[in-house]
Parts: C-alpha cells; sequence; structure tokens
DNA sequence: TATATTTTTATTGTTTTTCGATAAATTTAT
DNA sequence: ATAAATTTATCGAAAAACAATAAAAATATA
C-alpha cells in the first residue's frame, strides 16, 4: 500500500494545516482528508506543492510499503 | 515540477511496456502517457501496482524537481 | 529493405476522484 | 469554559483516470 506521510512532516516543519493549506492553496477540508490517508489519488500539481511548501521530497510525503494494509 | 522516471526503472529491471502493461493491469497507451508525464494525477492504486510490479520504492517513480520546467 | 515488435498518439465514453465551498462535529490547546 | 485546530460529512462541478480501440510512429530484427 501507498502511505502518506504528510503528519510527519509537517512536524518536522512545525506547520499547521493551516499554514499548509495557506501555501498549498487547497482547502483545510480536502487537505485534512490527504492527509489521513482517506485520499485515493493526487494531482501531481498538489504534490508540487506539497513538496515545495515543505521544501521535502516526494518520498517524504509518499511510501510505498510492501503488503501492509491493517489498521 | 514532479517527474516521472517509470523509463529508468523499467530499463533498470528489463522490463518492457507490455510486460509492466500485464503486471499492473492498467492499458499499455495509458501507462505511455503515464511514463511520458502526460498524466496529471495518480492513483495510489496505480502507484502501488507499479512498485509492487518493478519492486521499487516511491521515489524510483517520482520525483520533485526544484524549479525546473522547460523541455 | 522488408517485417515484426514496441511504443506513442489519438479518440470516445464511462466511472471515479479531486477539489471547492460550506458547515458541523470533534479534538486539542489555552 | 473558550478558543483554535482538526476531522468528518455533504453537495456539486470540473477534471482526470482508465478502458477500449485503432492507427501512426519509432525501434529492432531478419
Amino acid at each position: 500500500m501507498i502511505k502518506i506521510n504528510l503528519d510527519v512532516m509537517m512536524a518536522k516543519r512545525k506547520m499547521s494545516l493551516n499554514e499548509l493549506s495557506d501555501k498549498v492553496g487547497i482547502t483545510l477540508a480536502n487537505l485534512s482528508i490527504l492527509k489521513n490517508n482517506k485520499a485515493k489519488a493526487i494531482r501531481f500539481s498538489t504534490l508540487d506543492a506539497i513538496c515545495r511548501a515543505l521544501e521535502c521530497r516526494v518520498e517524504d510525503i509518499l511510501e510505498y510499503a510492501e503488503g501492509e494494509q491493517e489498521e
């Protein structure tokens, strides 16, 4: 499965959802959905904006976890 | 911008579009579009399938390239 | 060169999903 | 308690994935 580690990166940057929402330009609600692994896909433009806002790489946000599912 | 490095990974694995298309379960045409940076988004299910098929990580496929555009 | 294989491009249609806008509920901090 | 931050939930619209298909173009091979 693909894991979203947005929360980790936000913590590292001490950035709140509000701030990130502003910088990325997507609504608070939708960003929350993405952060909590409720989204089924992502636009590259959004991923790009997130990486730019958090000054990080794709792999800081998205992770392929072999097998794994539970929770 | 977000770069797709599918071609690099396919080369490393000596895997053709045909083979990858089979394993991933999306059509040849659409995989080609993705490979050539014509897609605007990607479903996590697809990204997952690609990582599994190529036995690689997300960062082997997707890369955030600061700035950059041209070409 | 001729032929086969692989890849790219294009089109149409269906289904899915993002994302905005909004509001309420919930959680966490003050 | 109160305020702030986050999550959850609808609804709708616009966008995009992806299938199916076919044809064109590029590449490899005999």
